[in-house]
DNA sequence: CGTCTCTTTGACAGCATTCAACGTGTGTGG
DNA sequence: CCACACACGTTGAATGCTGTCAAAGAGACG
């Protein structure tokens, strides 16, 4: 069981900016501005925590920079991390009123603020809105399976080729990518820790598959990290 | 990696009968009938696929009665169980046009069949139907963001006695409760082996916590089990 | 009564964790 | 500018949990 660093002290509530809706909002938004109750934009430094498990959920995020963690901590300090969230992804939508999971902020990051009241009296008037909402809790849902089959029957190896794989597409430039989190943080996301997380990286570099500098990563054989990124 | 019994051939188109749709549908209803477009009822035995990984998902599916598995296979052969549904859980909703687990028969089963377009056509027209499910698709998130934890961070104990409390949530009669599946299934909905699932029951026998005979399971320390189900 | 399948039990191996030590980079202060 | 401390990451050795392989019990069925 590895420590996790515990986080700051809560955000001092941060300035509440209001925003040119059109350029933010197009991912949640097929066109037209199917969003505009948004409460403003926040900014969170780096490991400072967003909101807890058992908050209200009383709003929810967009990601317009940076990355933000979800994850869920066990009383004895085990951490798993559900998801990395990044440009353009939500978060934070609870179908009761309590948070389930917590949310902190990997980078700094600035978010949009949905008040949860206000888009739901949007959804009652506008099917746009409401598909949304419905396309990101089936897109959650998919990714979330994906997740339990990556922890339940993969090996190490696996695990860690695929997160690649997994994060290339979320965020490479061409074959380099820049993994804006820690090997503590990739461990907790994998379910294994720090030292296995290290080790098979340690294994694919020697094996010429990447080549890795710190937190920059480059894939020289794609091929052969997704050929282990499901092996047997 | 375990061998998983291939599964008898496709369903022959199980006999599609209409329905008085009053009873069948209130969990998917909010008192009214939402949910009138049905195909019907199908049925399917014991071990039968329901649908596959990569089949049309152009309906979706309530259980009646009996018990539904949905999963995932890799290529060797190894199965990720993702859940089982019950009694009043609908499953089979998909995003895309695609089937992205397989789902099959537990035991002996009733299901009422939905079309996909026909309720996506009432979703525009009733917010009690886009509400539904949105609302299911939140609890599917819910649920599977669960079983990554448990997954991701939890030893063979920890792991049997969280499901064993799970199920006795959903078929349980007091304290004693019918594992409708195999203990092949549970090992796979665990990620576990079907030795270690078998050891680790054969344990909380041989503590007192439960006794087992078969598939006929009896709870006899509620408490001693819910404190192996997250200790450290 | 024999066969079949499912489950349990045992012995052993293997992979990931644990514990520990050693880099490596960054920031601070002398 | 260098020395030191600190956080993070890597590497090594040993332990332990779970998986693998193997065989024996236990019902179900013919």
């Amino acid at each position: 069981m590895q420590a996790q660093t515990a986080l700051a002290a809560r955000p001092t509530l941060p300035a509440v900016a209001s925003i040119h809706a059109k350029s933010w909002i197009n991912a949640l938004d097929e066109g037209r501005d199917a969003l505009r109750a948004v409460g403003g934009v926040q900014h969170f430094g780096q490991d400072q925590e967003i909101y807890a498990d058992g908050d209200a959920a009383d709003v929810f995020f967009k990601v317009v920079s940076g990355v933000v963690r979800t994850c869920k901590f066990l009383s004895d300090g085990r951490r798993q991390i559900e998801a990395f969230h990044v440009d353009g992804e939500l978060f934070g939508l609870e179908l009761g009123g309590e948070r389930r999971l917590s949310a902190e902020a990997v980078t700094d990051c600035s978010l949009i603020v949905y008040r949860r009241r206000s888009i739901e009296q949007q959804a009652v008037t506008d099917q746009t809105v409401s598909r949304q909402l419905f396309q990101h809790a089936m897109q959650s849902l998919t990714q979330a399976q994906a997740h339990s089959l990556l922890l339940g029957r993969r090996g190490a190896a696996e695990r860690v080729a695929a997160f690649l794989l997994d994060w290339m597409g979320k965020a490479s430039k061409g074959h380099s990518l820049h993994l804006a989190m820690s090997r503590q943080d990739i461990a907790d996301y994998l379910g294994l820790t720090i030292e296995t997380v290290s080790r098979t990286l340690t294994r694919l570099r020697e094996d010429d598959v990447i080549a890795v500098h710190r937190a920059e990563i480059r894939v020289i054989d794609r091929a052969e990290l997704e050929a282990r990124a499901d092996a047997a």
